[in-house]
DNA sequence: TCTATACGGAACTGTCAAGTTCCGGATATC
DNA sequence: GATATCCGGAACTTGACAGTTCCGTATAGA
């Protein structure tokens, strides 16, 4: 996704041509601001964030970042819009031929990393969710939405082999471990391991999916 | 739980009788105080929260609010702290012979309501929770431990009469619900209803525990 | 090299809320 | 009724941050 154009209105095909005077928008500076919003939302939330501190973090001045955006709002709804699924993105869903095994094999170390970190941006923003819908959606579409989808598919796959009943509750199955990584995160303040997340997989998701245990 | 004391040293016998000079200080008044923090906290959450709305919601003084808390985050822990459990205290806890029975049992229309405005108060505070351990254990105490301790009970009553395998996951298997329930609400931020209840019970958390379906 | 543009940084303004102080009035004890 | 205590309310002080303006500089195109 690209950042919304709150200033420019140049022609996309325009952003590597010949521009006409001076020097040109960079888009990837505003991807190094909105990185570093991101950063200081996770840290402190966003009553906490101040303009200033995602501009020194961002090696900016407060003024470079008023000139791209119109408002802190604005700049944390841009930043959770633009927000890239270090994790998913690039993530092969692996096909083991078990469910057991894509669920498993869907466990990496850099993807429990960043999954914490958006946790915490969830949580930095989480008092506007109930009064920002446009901000709550843009949450979902990039944090929520692309893990619950890698495990639909997997367990879509299990359909098709007829590992699991064909009218399992994708839905609800797809949402479990998102879900209690959430509440340990946020509310235990435990560390999420590979070993918890296979006890989740094993003790909760399997049987609910249908499996059987052993 | 009694507010904790963060004024007063006056001995606990001596609440209601003779004072020496005169007024006493007034109990009942700090828990209008502490609820009205509750309100105000799930309406805008903690930094929307101004020490002027939970006075003038609770008809006092803000001079009235710090004669009684040294500062705004005291007051908010000492809320989430005393957070009275109107849906679990006063519920007793259904023994229909079955596990489903039990779980079912335990959906009520105003413990839903109740729940909801909880975790509105968990989302005020969210963005606190990693950088303030106490709230967060307080608001863990007073909202997710209550509700997973009832749980517990009707699971280990399960195990108790045969119903489900004795090493049944106790711990895991009474989070699903609060986690499920918390996620939906903060994140996707759709209603909870009955069925969704029911739903959960019956495809995620009676499989789990090793009921047979049907 | 010249020039326009965007830059980082610092100084500034305006607002808003935390926390304090003060006061007139109620209320309970004596 | 006299008195001590706490009350609600309002007027402060203070500090922090959103947002603006300005300036000297760096850089890319002509």
């Amino acid at each position: 996704m690209e950042p919304l154009e709150l200033i420019d209105d140049e022609p996309l095909d325009d952003v590597d041509s010949t521009p006409k005077l001076g020097r040109k928008r960079d888009h990837t500076r505003d991807a190094e601001i909105l990185d570093a919003t991101l950063d200081v939302l996770a840290e402190v939330g966003y009553d906490g964030m101040t303009i200033d501190m995602v501009a020194s973090r961002a090696k900016a001045g407060k003024a470079t970042v008023y000139r791209r955006w119109t408002s802190k709002a604005e700049l944390v709804l841009d930043a959770v819009a633009c927000m890239k699924s270090a994790d998913i993105a690039g993530l092969e869903i692996p096909d083991t031929g078990t469910l057991r095994g894509d669920l498993i094999g869907l466990i990496k170390t850099p993807s429990i990393a960043d999954g914490e970190r958006k946790l915490q941006i969830i949580a930095g923003i989480a008092s506007m969710l109930s009064r920002t819908p446009e901000l709550a959606d843009a949450a979902n579409k990039a944090i929520i939405e692309p893990r619950a989808a890698v495990n639909r598919t997997v367990l879509q796959r299990a359909i098709d082999r007829g590992e699991i009943p064909a009218d399992a509750d994708l839905e609800t199955l797809s949402l479990i471990t998102p879900s209690m990584v959430a509440y340990r995160t946020l509310m235990l303040r435990k560390p999420v391991t590979r070993e918890f997340l296979i006890g989740l997989i094993d003790t909760v998701v399997l049987p609910a999916a249908g499996v059987q245990a052993g």
